[in-house]
DNA sequence: CTATTTTAAGCTGTATACAAATAGTACTTT
DNA sequence: AAAGTACTATTTGTATACAGCTTAAAATAG
């Protein structure tokens, strides 16, 4: 029982809960986590490089734990580790996008066969408070704030599928496809996006409040069908018309910038 | 271009390739691939211990890309690695097997509907040659050679998957929960299990003649139905009645052993 | 002899020095 | 002037020493 070597038998349990430092893997994950919502966030644009160095710094830690969280994130498919280079952020190209795309809507669906969650009235706050923020994202064009939206609207639909294979798989596959669109977010229509938004989340909410599981999965399907779509439409007309300001596109203003 | 510090200009480019060591990131996917072949074939049977040191000596590298190797497979679930103890084999659960073997046969399905693959000759002969290898193990009771057959098998199917991340992600759930079959043949009929594979690859080889990749899909789902229906069964008529010689399962004679 | 405490051995986690590799830069040569 | 070459700065990859943790054996008190 004795984690700490009680010297003279002052420290309870109570105390080292309180005492205790962050467990190693408790860190690494924590640290993880964090940078894959900048990479999200686009804080780290697509090949944007991160260096190891760097990041040891801000987190008051050798290179090791780094690396093992910075391979964990090249496992995922989001960074792209080169050798004398340094660790940049991965760029989806097209076809992978819309596999992914696909894949993520296969297993929507799935989510709502394979060992189902109850949803429970902590599910319909959470989603109701996810329904107050995109309403007040109209006319404010706040990239960063609807890519976190998106990404807590993800966290309550992943606590809602209950194969736990399964909502890994989702996770790895949202974070893998999710900053490509918001990317593409500076040169779309941003109160139509909202309007969407708005709407797959009350639709949602409607649903839930049906203890219609299926109905929820079909919204979240639609909902990546049309993101797809415009994603894809986007990068064609880009294609055809290559004059238009689109190609100020992503947060690619490193070496060419000057407005 | 010079990649060697040509002192006196002997080594030409051709020489190079020759010579040239291997580079790191191959390496350590060789040692990943390595290790977690000797996991599926339950020559690291599950929850048992295989310490960074050794592996280190066994593969002439220090423990740093050993590390990352483990590292890899725990994110893959295949290990766990416990601070102080060392990096175990994991025990799957029957929950969490059920869960991978209804996803697996799911993406199954899925796999001869997004991205699909020709089924070219190569794959045929390739098919072919298990099917030969099935008949084989007739009488033989070699069970690791059945898991080579299983894995080189999966290795086929695998190719025939046109989606990158269905790939990747379908080669994941194989390995995760192809070692726990294979736990469980000691105690099952030996030449009905080889008769199982041998049906399964001829049905597939005679999908793949009519170029009907869906067929194919549907014999695969159907295996896996028939397997996970066996584990399930045998683990309940395992607690139903303990008595039987089933105890003897896996390789688990570490500290009770004594036949 | 039993229960508890101490101790020691062995493992993973971290920090750090060094090796290998890349890409940009300055210089040399044609 | 242009092309190629050597060099240097920077970054990741590896090896290794040390710290922290876990477990089990051994010593000790009852």
């Amino acid at each position: 029982m004795s984690n700490i070597k009680s010297i003279d038998g002052t420290y309870d349990s109570a105390a080292k809960s309180q005492v205790q430092r962050e467990k190693s893997s408790d860190r690494r994950t924590r640290i993880y986590k964090t940078i894959r919502e900048r990479i999200s966030l686009l804080i780290y644009p697509p090949n944007s490089v991160i260096g190891e160095t760097e990041l040891a710094g801000e987190f008051n830690v050798s290179r090791t734990p780094i690396r093992s969280v910075l391979q964990r994130l090249h496992f995922d498919g989001l960074v792209q580790i080169r050798t004398g280079v340094g660790t940049v952020v991965t760029d989806v190209d097209l076809k992978t996008m819309k596999e992914v795309y696909d894949l993520r809507m296969s297993l929507t669906e799935l989510s709502a066969e394979l060992s189902p969650c109850e949803i429970t009235e902590e599910h319909m706050v959470a989603m109701e408070s996810l329904l107050e923020r995109a309403k007040n994202l109209y006319g404010r064009r706040d990239s960063m704030g609807y890519a976190r939206l998106c990404n807590d609207l993800h966290e309550v639909l992943m606590s809602l599928i209950g194969s736990k294979p399964l909502r890994e798989i989702s996770d790895n596959l949202y974070y893998q496809s999710a900053r490509i669109w918001v990317t593409m977010l500076p040169n779309l229509d941003w109160n139509q996006i909202i309007a969407d938004q708005e709407l797959e989340t009350s639709e949602m909410l409607a649903a839930m409040r049906r203890n219609d599981l299926r109905g929820m999965v079909q919204v979240r399907r639609f909902y990546l069908h049309c993101v797809l779509t415009r994603i894809s439409d986007y990068l064609k007309g880009k294609k055809s018309s290559p004059s238009r300001d689109a190609l100020v596109m992503s947060g690619h203003r490193t070496q060419s910038g000057g407005d």
